[in-house]
RNA sequence: GCCCUCAUCGUCUAGUGGCCUAGGAUAACGCCCUCUCACGGCGUAGACCGGGGUUCGAGUCCCCGUGGGGGUACCA
């Protein structure tokens, strides 16, 4: 049997966190599987959509490198992927249900039900239905159907059931009594049908294997088993996700802005990292390594080291991992990663000798964004560097050493770290200086401070020009 | 109200009755490396929600309580 996933969102638009940790693990076990991971669009309730939703959607999904091998965009032999378009498939399945009896139309108008009301305690009440319509002989039900009478269809809850055992892979095996699960409505009076509905009809015409979600989909599982079992189809493998919490311990609102994948994009982290992060929310490695690549976390996920209990979101620890990633990556690629981050019109020396940059800067680096927060070290506001470089040359003593430098300097063949190292040292002995005595006036006048980086990497960052640029405001 | 479920350092977690004097990671702090910064290395501090059982022995099993989450909709 070869493994099917899917990743079922709502079109609400960006993808939050605990969404997205969702669709990584559907699809981690998908391609560890050598299965299908599919994508589907859960549109039945138009007041939820929001207009580009699935666009957006997508968008994130393709920017974290999960690749679906069917959906609405590019189709596939189950189709169609999105509910809306799903009617057809709706419809005979209602049909199959009521022919066997297992569902029925029902006429109770929401004030009739009102006389069932349960009442909870603290002015809150329920509304549990009792099956009334159940009762009702079968030629009388075609009669008013026939006649037009306004009605939705409702899940015969089968009586010889007495409890729903549910075998889920992370959660273990739960039971609910029946006698808990009303008729619930499958086709609503305008036709749509609901949600637990959809999603069963869908899972077994697409021949869904693994139902992996968040646990807040636990509750609804004996009744999509129910229909599962009425419909004769074998039940997936049923695998619930504990919660994903912000940074605050609260749930994780639209308007938690930091927790959007359009978000982390936007801020250049990279896509890895957040997959590798997602992936660390309630699943261990088995050795418990945390820094995993994209093709060590599809060897090793699995959803018996998936734990119970809620997670919160730790913005410290996903910027851990992705410096973590940054720093794995060859100078190369890294500089051209953070080329489309680049301010060019705060920094426009630092697109010349990028790679020279980012060498110097990539240990202070968690993000390709980041590269912009710490250019200011190697192109302090000028205004204040020239200030302290006539300062520098005003003192008799540090200009000897400076212009000792900057002769070696001047000598120097190649422009690179290594050399230009050595020739700091070098101009230092000519001077006789050495140490702090060396460094620091020649790094207060590079870069405006005593501390920054080795000062061969910062004469490779800024370039022969603009060294010599600065050496010439305090020596003339 | 009723049903389901969760509970280890601030956070992410390891832990499936003795290996736990509760381990790792992150964040914090300190030391080392180094001209300095960053990185890195080493170290310090920090947790089994409470109460009852079961057992020779409980973080691990059971019960109750407390707190959190979900459901109880013609929401998903």
């Amino acid at each position: 049997m070869t493994v099917r996933t899917r990743f079922a969102p709502s079109p609400t638009g960006r993808l939050h966190l605990g969404n997205v940790r969702a669709a990584a693990f559907n699809w981690l076990l998908a391609r560890q599987q050598g299965g299908s991971f599919l994508l589907r669009i859960e549109d039945t309730d138009i007041g939820r959509n929001v207009p580009g939703g699935e666009e957006m959607l997508i968008e994130d999904l393709r920017w974290l490198g999960l690749d679906w091998d069917e959906g609405p965009d590019i189709g596939g032999p189950h189709g169609p992927y999105r509910q809306s378009e799903r009617d057809a498939s709706y419809a005979r399945a209602v049909e199959r249900l009521a022919a066997s009896g297992a569902a029925y139309a029902c006429f109770c108008s929401e004030e009739d039900l009102e006389g069932e009301a349960e009442d909870f305690g603290e002015g809150r009440t329920a509304l549990r239905y009792s099956g009334r319509c159940r009762a009702l002989a079968p030629s009388e039900r075609a009669r008013r159907v026939a006649a037009g009478e306004p009605h939705v269809i409702r899940f015969a809850v089968p009586e010889a059931v007495s409890v729903v055992e549910i075998e889920d892979e992370i959660f273990g095996d739960i039971s609910f009594p029946t006698s808990d699960i009303d008729d619930f409505v499958l086709r609503r009076s305008d036709g749509r049908v609901t949600y637990n509905f959809a999603v069963v009809v869908d899972d077994i015409e697409m021949e869904i294997t693994h139902v992996v979600r968040g646990v807040g989909h636990l509750s609804n599982t004996p009744k999509q088993a129910l229909l599962f079992d009425a419909f004769g189809a074998p039940r997936p493998v049923f695998g619930h996700l504990p919660t994903v919490l912000g940074p605050d311990g609260k749930k994780l609102s639209k308007r938690l802005g930091a927790t959007a994948v359009a978000e982390l994009r936007s801020h250049g982290y990279p896509p890895d990292a957040v997959l590798n992060y997602l992936s660390l929310l309630g699943w261990s490695h088995p050795e418990e390594k945390e820094v995993l690549t994209r093709a060590e976390l599809i060897a090793s996920i699995g959803l018996d080291r998936v734990g119970r209990s809620d997670t919160q979101l730790d913005p410290e620890k996903l910027r851990w991992v992705a410096a973590q990633h940054l720093a794995s990556e060859p100078l190369a690629e890294l500089a051209a990663h953070m080329r489309p981050f680049l301010d060019l019109a705060r920094f426009p020396g630092a697109g010349e000798h990028l790679e020279a940059v980012v060498d110097t800067l990539r240990t202070r680096l968690s993000t390709y964004g980041d590269i912009n927060a710490h250019l200011e070290l190697l192109y302090p506001p000028e205004e204040e560097a020239m200030e302290k470089r006539r300062a520098l040359g005003a003192d008799p003593e540090v200009r000897r050493v400076l212009e000792a430098v900057r002769a070696r300097l001047a000598a120097a063949e190649v422009w690179e770290a290594a050399p230009l190292d050595q020739a700091v040292r070098a101009g230092g002995a000519d001077a006789g200086v050495k140490g702090a005595g060396l460094f620091h006036p020649v790094r207060v006048l590079l870069i405006g401070s005593e501390k920054g980086p080795d000062l061969g990497k910062v004469l490779a960052s800024i370039g022969r020009h603009e060294a010599f640029r600065r050496l010439a405001q305090a020596l003339g």
